[in-house]
DNA sequence: GAAATTCCGACAGATTCGGTCGTATACTAA
DNA sequence: TTAGTATACGACCGAATCTGTCGGAATTTC
């Protein structure tokens, strides 16, 4: 499948919302909730996540809420999704150095292990600033990133 | 998560052993299920897919069992994964091109897009012989894919 | 103190995944 | 033609995961 999951699409959703929004000393679960018809509870615990993780910083109490702990250039969906999703593999089985547990099955997995590093190479290299800009249909200025697969 | 299911980890291992037995006119899906230790039910439904879906032939009757459908270098892991999972999309919104049904929500969903395509091309750059060939400790000869992501 | 808000654990419903079973169909060889 | 081997296919089930909800506790502001 090789899917994100829906909890970290608002979270990524979330930052990016949080990111257009720097004038706001904070804002609550609540705003980003309703502004995207978002499961308000569900996106609190998603962003209390993100604050244990130290990609947010939040407030308790009246006019409380959350801002981006970090520039959001400086903050990566890798890190956003690894917050939320947890470490991710691409294989089922990479149980460490150990190797797979399944006899000498796995061969398959050297090589698969190398596809990870390089979807996590791309998913570093974009940064929540990047989700951000592209909202307005974003002039001239594009980031590329280019990835090296090796087998 | 973003990981891939058992069933394309199974798939992808068992078109490696075929890719290894050239010899052999065909192996049986217990052959290979027995070689890894995998269900052989399992494993034979999702060979029958593969089969379905062009990648592999098969032939029933004694001494029947499967063969690649073409040569190792020109089937890839994109394919394997696509006959077995099914389209996969990075984001849980990318209906067609209408777009996310959430209001304006998914505004995500193009950058993310783009990162879908950049693993996409990763995936169709491996071919079942670079997964074969990987066993044997391998020789210079490499393979190197370079993917550009443009946000 | 009251209201707003984050924090946290438990839980329930839905979906997906991994795997099994049973049966029908196709082919081969003796 | 018959027995054995193999694929083909659909139904089903238990387990895990995902999505979302509920209830309550702690924190801050007014």
């Amino acid at each position: 499948m090789l899917k994100l999951t829906k909890k970290a699409d608002y979270g990524l959703m979330a930052l990016k919302f949080l990111a257009e929004h720097p004038e706001k000393p904070a804002l609550s679960a609540k705003d980003v909730a309703d502004a995207y018809g978002i499961p308000a509870q569900l996106l609190a615990k998603i962003l209390q996540q993100l604050t244990k993780s130290g990609l947010l910083r939040s407030q308790a109490g009246m006019n409380g809420g959350y801002v981006l702990a970090r520039d959001a250039r400086e903050i990566s969906a890798f890190e956003v999704i690894l917050a939320i999703d947890g470490p991710f593999f691409i294989t089922s089985c990479t149980k460490g150095k150990t190797g797979c547990e399944l006899t000498p099955s796995c061969t398959i997995k050297e090589p698969l292990a190398r596809v990870n590093e390089t979807i996590a190479g791309v998913l570093k290299s974009i940064s929540i600033q990047d989700l951000a800009e592209h909202e307005h249909p974003a002039p001239g200025r594009e980031a590329q990133a280019l990835v090296a697969l090796t087998l």
